[in-house]
DNA sequence: CAAATCCCCTGCAGGC
DNA sequence: TGCCTGCAGGGGATTT
């Protein structure tokens, strides 16, 4: 699912629902490897704490606790992060936060279970945040040209490369592949500075504008209120292989790269 | 290091 | 209608 534009619509959204309220029950389902931290675990180190800040690293969303701890979460492909409000807890539901206050609850669903939940102790980080590259609304041209030097791999997987760049997914991948006018197929290392640049240029485009819409509901995504985003209208490429290039009227193609499924326009990107 | 492969899990669409 | 296959916004482990 969830991409940067994802994570960050949620983030505030769930900041508006969350932040100085007290957590009073946490329930959990079965352990699993969506659960880093174990529920018992869990449950006992969150209930009676305060949230008081809630923070986006990449793809991840960490909140902090009155006491030093944190709460790292991962949405992985289908989780939604969901108050009370906007739906009742089902079978995907595995973890409810309940508050002190008789305001409304946080779900955290996630049909597929790719999600991760761990508790961090105070001053303590997590391998996963730790190895995170530069947080993708902050790439410059000079960074990913340093960064392709040595990669023989195509753009599209330095791009989707968390240690290089942190938010980047297969949507705003490709979208922003298209507006730089660059294949995806292209070798990182033969990118110039210009093209770099240009690059950066279209991925912080892409992810601002994603955001502004909302984010992308294609199957699963919704945000914290239960509405869905808007951006999946403004798709230039993502997803449709076959049909015309927006922009020259060709055809555009469909490739797999790394494993995942990546459109463009072979006229237009270059 | 970089890169390729497989795996985790569930739901859905499409073909037969 | 049912069964089967392939595919899906993510990332980690392992091997070469």
């Amino acid at each position: 699912m969830p991409e940067l534009p994802e994570v960050e619509v949620t983030r505030r959204a769930v900041a508006k629902l969350v932040l100085g309220r007290q957590l009073a029950k946490v329930a959990t389902t079965r352990a699993s490897y969506f659960f880093l931290t174990p529920p018992a675990t869990l449950r006992r180190r969150l209930e009676g704490r305060v949230i008081e800040g809630l923070l986006r690293r990449g793809k991840y969303l960490l909140a902090e606790l009155d006491d030093g701890s944190r709460l790292l979460l991962h949405l992985g492909m289908t989780g939604q992060l969901l108050s009370s409000d906007a739906g009742r807890p089902d079978a995907h539901t595995h973890l409810v936060l309940s508050f002190a206050d008789p305001g409304p609850s946080l779900l955290f669903r996630d049909a597929r279970k790719f999600g991760k939940v761990r508790w961090l102790p105070p001053g303590k980080s997590d391998p996963r945040l730790d190895k995170l590259g530069l947080d993708a609304l902050a790439v410059t041209g000079d960074h990913l040209f340093d960064a392709s030097r040595r990669r023989r791999a195509a753009v599209k997987t330095l791009l989707l490369d968390q240690k290089v760049l942190a938010g980047v997914g297969n949507i705003y991948a490709d979208e922003a592949l298209f507006l730089a006018a660059l294949k995806p197929t292209r070798r990182a290392r033969t990118l110039t500075r210009a093209e770099c640049a240009r690059l950066a240029v279209a991925i912080v485009s892409v992810l601002e504008a994603g955001i502004i819409a909302g984010g992308s509901s294609i199957d699963d995504y919704v945000r914290p209120d239960g509405s869905g985003g808007g951006y999946q209208d403004q798709h230039r490429v993502y997803g449709r292989g076959g049909e015309p290039c927006p922009r020259c009227g060709g055809t555009l193609r469909r490739v797999v790269i790394g494993q995942r499924s990546s459109c463009f326009c072979p006229r237009c990107q270059r």
